[in-house]
Order: structure tokens, then C-alpha cells, then sequence
DNA sequence: GCGATATTGCAACATTGTAGCATTTGCATC
DNA sequence: GATGCAAATGCTACAATGTTGCAATATCGC
């Protein structure tokens, strides 16, 4: 997996108002146990401003040395969007996994941009899926998800030829 | 595998100007061998008028008695998106399946809906996502993809609870 | 019909995710 | 601080979806 290993992430206990409320007190508020995964795995989200998959976020606990097992690591992500703190955004691009990113209470809601290249994907803030689109008779929308492919900044100007964009 | 050469595969002539064009033609013109699987896969997806997954050409297939492997029918639907035949769309909904479906000579693109009730992917015709949107400076957009997920008419008659609409 | 080589078909493996279940842990209570 | 019990964990197995390597086969130009 193709991962630079360890990106800005973690949070500084001297940061810790930083993030939009302590790990601890919003895993207790929902009457689920505080537990080692679960804290450590919604810290790494709330401090992360991109969805993360699995894998990074399995990364980032071996980073911060927190035992975890995979299963466990799926568990405590399907709780978390259960509680409606987090989402589950599907891979786009080749990369068939499910990334996650913290739900934000105002239920903002914005598009994705995957990146071809490098196969990161990052929340495009100010680009709210404007589907006031008119289905066809008998379709139901619950939601819409857009995704913009192409190159990110990083990948865009090393960018050398058409050969380099072999699908990932 | 005896095969009675000339076997003149389906492409009834009656209908033969249904099709876009005829499936061997465009599998010689791009010089690559007119093969069983090619042929009947080109036809199966210029035959529907939604995106396709794996798993349902090989039903088609098998449903048609054309013998087939599963390697061979991912190849040979490797090789359609490469010649531009056809076009990979992400899986959407926790299906993290590959959909195939044929690339229009005119270059239209379109949305697609996700019936998160029974899984299937239609094509929205009308429906181009409009994003001439303003990216962040340095990102390169390539193409958008813009997937709509609710119910389709056939599950939102019967579509009882809330508890229906587990993930899927 | 023949030969070169593009495709196939098979088996083995990789990735991502789930299920079942015995063991451990968090936490309310004593 | 000790205790009990359900919630979580951490195994091991398994399922779904793809990919790779390679020998056997089928296409197609001659």
C-alpha cells in the first residue's frame, strides 16, 4: 500500500481542545466502553482532515505503537458510523476499500477528490454536490456522492507522461 | 470445446442494426483476436442499458452456454476498457465490484443510481454532472463521477421500516 | 493446412471484509 | 479494592473480488 507512512496526524496532548470534543467523553455519551481502539481510532479521525482507510488507520496505530487487531480495527469503525459519528465513503479508483472520515453535527456535506496518481483521497470543502437534479418518476434520492478524478497538486507536477497514469 | 466453426453466434440478422455496430468488427478493427468471450461479452453489455458487473456477465454468459473462466472474462473486459470499448465505474454501496459498460463514440458521460435496496446501478440519461466547478488551485479534474443512492421504483413501493435499508 | 503468437484456462495467491466463539476488559456495584 | 457480567477483543476460518504466472489452445495471416 503505497503509504508515505505516518502523515500529520496525532494530536499533541497540548492540542487536545483543538479537536471538537474529547474521544473519551463522546464514546461514553453514546454508552459504548472507552476502549484503547476505539479512542485511539477516533482521535486519529478527528485529527485527520481526509477520509482514511482501514489500512491508514491501521498504520497510524502501529505508528502510535497501540496493539489493535484488524477485526477489531473494522469493529470499532462499523460502531462508530452506527453512532453516527463517523461515515463510511466508498473507494473510489481502483482501490476497493472503504475510507472513513468524522461526521460532522452539522451534517455538512461535501464531494471527494481521489487522486489518480497517488490514490489519496482529500475532502473538497467548498464543493457541495449540487443534485437538485430531477430524477426520473419513482426514484427516491437519499443522497448523493460526487467524486472528481485526476491529479493532486503533489502528483500533478511530476506528472510526465500518459504511461503514469496507469489506473490504481 | 468443439466449437462448429461459423458458428454464427446470436447477431440474428434481422437485428443486426439494433446494435451500435457489429461486436466482431469492432473487436478486429482494433486488431485484436475475435474470440468467444470477446464477442459475447461485447454483445451482452451493447445488449444492456445499465452497467454491469462481473458477476453478471458470467451469469449471462452461462445463461447463454458460452463456456468461459472467470480469469478470461476479466480479461477480456481489461482489454475492452483499454481499447475504449467500454468503461470501468466504481462500485458504489458496499457492493466493491467493478461495473462495465459500453463508452459511447460521443463521449457522453453520465451519473449514476445506486439502488441501495437491491444493489442494481442505472444510468441516468439526463442527468451530466455539472461540475465546472472551481477546484482548489493545482488540482488537474479529469472527470467527475457523480453516483445518486436511494431507492429504486421497483424497492420504494415495498419499501417497509427504516430496517430495510441496511447497507448493502 | 501451417506456424507464430494472442488468448485461454487453470491453479495459486493477494486484498478487503465478515462470522463464530472463547477470552479479556470496562465499569457498575458491593 | 474486589467482584460479576455484558461488551469488546483477538483469534481462526471463510467469503468475495481481483491479479499473476504459465502451459495449452485457438486465431488468423500465409
Amino acid at each position: 500500500m503505497t503509504q508515505p507512512e505516518a502523515r500529520q496526524t496525532h494530536t499533541a496532548p497540548a492540542e487536545a481542545h483543538d479537536v471538537p470534543a474529547d474521544a473519551r467523553a463522546l464514546i461514553a455519551a453514546r454508552g459504548g466502553r472507552v476502549t484503547r481502539t476505539r479512542v485511539a481510532v477516533l482521535e486519529i479521525l478527528q485529527a485527520s482532515d481526509r477520509p482514511m482507510s482501514h489500512d491508514e488507520l491501521g498504520a497510524e496505530l502501529a505508528a502510535a505503537d497501540i496493539a489493535h487487531d484488524r477485526v477489531t480495527l473494522y469493529r470499532a469503525l462499523d460502531w462508530l458510523v452506527e453512532q453516527a459519528l463517523a461515515r463510511r465513503i466508498a473507494g473510489s479508483g481502483s482501490d476497493r476499500a472503504w475510507r472513513f472520515e468524522l461526521l460532522r453535527a452539522d451534517g455538512h456535506r461535501h464531494a471527494h477528490f481521489h487522486c489518480d496518481c497517488c490514490g489519496q483521497v482529500i475532502c473538497l470543502e467548498g464543493l457541495e454536490p449540487a443534485v437538485a437534479v430531477a430524477l426520473p418518476a419513482g426514484f427516491q434520492l437519499e443522497r448523493a456522492e460526487l467524486v472528481i478524478h485526476g491529479a493532486c497538486p503533489d502528483c500533478g507536477v511530476q506528472r510526465a507522461g500518459p504511461a503514469a497514469r496507469r489506473r490504481r
